[in-house]
DNA sequence: AATGGATGTCCG
DNA sequence: GGACATCCATTT
């Protein structure tokens, strides 16, 4: 009788260590499995062989006759538990797919079709100075605007890495807005080329699932930032494109940050990481540059239509005077909006989804409601009527009069999209108008939209976040920033950066096709750096300002966090809870709140948490071991909110 | 003391 | 996640 630790894939299992079962037969490590957990059979990784241990074992029901997973996949999945802990239902299911075992044919041998170099354009010379310094180190930043060549370099480095017979990882942060990317890759490569969606079926993504487990040659992998964990054992370059992407931080169970892992990955097959992006985030930059890792900059634009120039105007939504005809579009904005239409061209409207909060803000002086302690904005809780700090959870009541000019010009704004694209068509009534965010049902996604904008169907867009994507919209020419203070005023350490980020990408809108494009802004704090810094396109500028105001108030990259949740059925027993919790941590860490979640309320929940800083991960992975059940943990936050 | 919802425990 | 045990606030 042989014995096994076997790691179970499934949400049932909350437990945190592999469960042993017995088999008659010896069985590879490695090899996918089925076993009994409870009433039901699941699938599970055999992870190492062992001893009969005290307890009766259930015995494996059925081995599958896929090929074991790669040691270096192995390794992988136990650093991940190690460096994120979470349960191990949920770790194993971020590596392998969920009917598995069922659908476990194994793959005929694989057909390649032949390498077709021949329609490759060109390298400029700076692509190639580019790849020549790429060859010479494991780890680059790729710091160049969208457009400025990067895809060029990562389908050169893939087939470089072919040549030397080993896999490439590329990861864009939403599949669906890059056809282009897979096109230009598929051209090229032909089937070495497997792209993972989100859209797949389970049955399609098995199917690729096993296509890459079941082959020796070389392939490249395109798809979304759970594409790290690929069954692949010959890995050579890992790309994490347009890598400021919040996308590339899963917000759930195990919590981990794509690019830790890709550089965890990189480790562990000697292989290249390349980060692309025209915004690094300010904790990769700084990390890169202290760990003296190459950073490499695109400057010049690739494409000779990106020449158009693009006019900046931003107004300050403090002067009234300029908004005599709306309350959420300038006089400017509008006017620029008509002559626009006028001639056949589009404009898009963009306002931040999660500026939902309400900003509170004097419109007659550039007084905001912030936090003596934190220095971050508070916000407004309607049903006692208070403003509170969302980190250290600092109250005070909230003001109608202004603080700092004394005028009775405290503002409690909220506006949505839905709002926004009503008063639209009563501004522009014969204009076509239509209106994307992440509510709408799915057929009326930006996706399926794409040809009839793209083709001029539609004069105005109004939308969220995802509007600021890689978009190419030849008859762009007006983008206007309806709020540009909405996400500057997110009660977290990370708003400037994720302002200066959408503002390049949305001024990177227009002046993309061969119009001249116009990008108006309107904002409340028209000197806030991030606004002024991203309208001169000056990323050095807001770097060095951002990294020295997070080293003074102790954030990433100087400090590590660990955001802790309590979620109860009363927003009174969460606190109490909270209160018990953090008496018992210890005492030697820097613990912020209890305060209420941002979002306090969620699924008939209240929702309290805690925020540890420590400059020591190890603590925190410490902390983390001595939890009580009942509390959701997430080590390297992307925000505190 | 009885009841019912909230919370905690366990999974081989 | 879900079956089950247990804790605890409130009603009788």
């Amino acid at each position: 009788m042989y014995f096994y630790e076997v790691w179970v894939r499934t949400n049932r299992y909350h437990g945190n260590k592999p469960l042993i079962y017995n088999s008659k037969q010896q069985i590879k490590i490695g090899k996918i499995v089925s076993v009994p957990l409870r009433q039901e059979l699941v699938p599970g990784i055999v992870s190492s062989q062992t001893t009969r241990p005290k307890l009766t074992t259930k015995p494996i029901t059925k081995v599958s006759n896929l090929p074991p997973l790669p040691d270096k996949t192995l390794v992988l999945m136990k650093w991940l538990r190690s460096y994120y802990p979470s349960p191990i239902g949920v770790i194993t299911q971020q590596f392998i797919p969920a009917n598995v075992v069922s659908s476990s044919t194994p793959q005929d041998k694989l057909l390649l079709t032949k390498l077709n170099k021949s329609d490759l354009p060109k390298l400029t010379k700076e692509q190639s100075a580019a790849l020549s310094r790429i060859m010479l180190c494991d780890t680059y930043l790729l710091h160049g605007r969208t457009g400025s060549g990067k895809t060029r370099i990562y389908l050169e480095l893939a087939l470089s890495e072919i040549g030397a017979g080993r896999s490439s990882i590329i990861l864009t942060p939403e599949i669906g807005l890059t056809p282009q990317l897979e096109k230009e890759f598929s051209q090229i490569l032909g089937n070495r080329v497997v792209v993972l969606h989100s859209t797949l079926t389970p049955k399609q993504r098995s199917e690729r699932w096993i296509k890459l487990l079941s082959t020796d040659e070389p392939l490249v992998v395109i798809g979304p930032r759970s594409s790290i964990f690929s069954p692949l054992n010959n890995i050579g370059l890992i790309v994490i494109d347009e890598e400021h992407e919040p996308a590339y931080k899963q917000e759930q169970a195990p919590y981990y940050v794509t690019s830790r892992v890709a550089a965890k990955l990189r480790d562990i097959h000697s292989a290249k990481l390349v980060l692309g992006t025209a915004t690094p985030l300010v904790s990769d930059y700084f990390l890169a540059k202290s760990k003296s890792k190459p950073i490499i900059r695109l400057e010049s634009l690739a494409k000779q239509s990106l020449k158009a120039s693009t006019e900046l105007t931003i107004i300050d939504l403090r002067d009234r005077s300029l908004m005599s005809r709306s309350a959420n579009l300038s006089d400017p904005l509008i006017a620029a909006c008509e002559e626009a239409i006028a001639k056949g061209e589009q404009v898009m409207l963009y306002l931040n989804r999660r500026g939902t909060a309400r900003l509170i803000i004097c419109s007659d002086c550039d007084w905001q409601a912030s936090c003596p302690h934190c220095d971050l904005p508070l916000t407004y809780h309607g049903d006692s009527h208070l403003l509170r700090c969302h980190v250290c959870g600092y109250k005070s009541n909230a003001p109608i009069t202004c603080p700092k000019c004394g005028n009775p010009s405290v503002k409690y704004l909220s506006v949505g999209t839905k709002a926004i694209a009503a008063e639209v068509e009563r501004l522009f009534p014969a204009a076509r108008v239509k209106r994307f965010d992440s509510d709408n049902p799915k057929a009326e996604r930006l996706e399926q939209n794409y040809d009839e904008i793209k083709s001029g169907g539609v004069d105005i867009i109004v939308g969220t976040q995802l509007l600021a994507k890689g978009l190419d919209l030849p008859k762009l020419s007006v983008v206007g920033v309806l709020l540009a203070d909405s996400s500057l005023q997110l009660p977290d350490y990370t708003a400037n950066e994720r302002t200066f980020q959408l503002l390049s990408q949305v001024i990177g809108r227009v002046g993309r096709g061969h119009l001249n494009g116009e990008a108006i802004i309107q904002t409340y704090q028209p000197d806030s750096l991030a606004i002024t810094a991203a309208t001169k396109n000056d990323w050095d500028l807001f770097y060095s300002n951002e990294i020295k105001e997070r080293k003074s108030f102790g954030f990433p990259p100087f400090t590590n966090l660990l955001k802790l949740t309590l979620s109860r059925a009363s927003s009174k027993s969460a606190e109490t809870a909270a209160n018990k919790l953090k008496s018992s941590l210890p005492k030697d860490v820097h613990i912020d709140g209890p305060a209420p979640s941002f979002h306090e309320k969620q699924g008939g929940k209240y929702r309290w948490q805690l925020v540890i800083k420590s400059p020591s991960r190890s603590k925190l992975i410490e902390i983390i071991k001595t939890l009580p059940s009942g509390v959701s943990w997430d080590i390297d936050p992307s925000d505190l909110i």
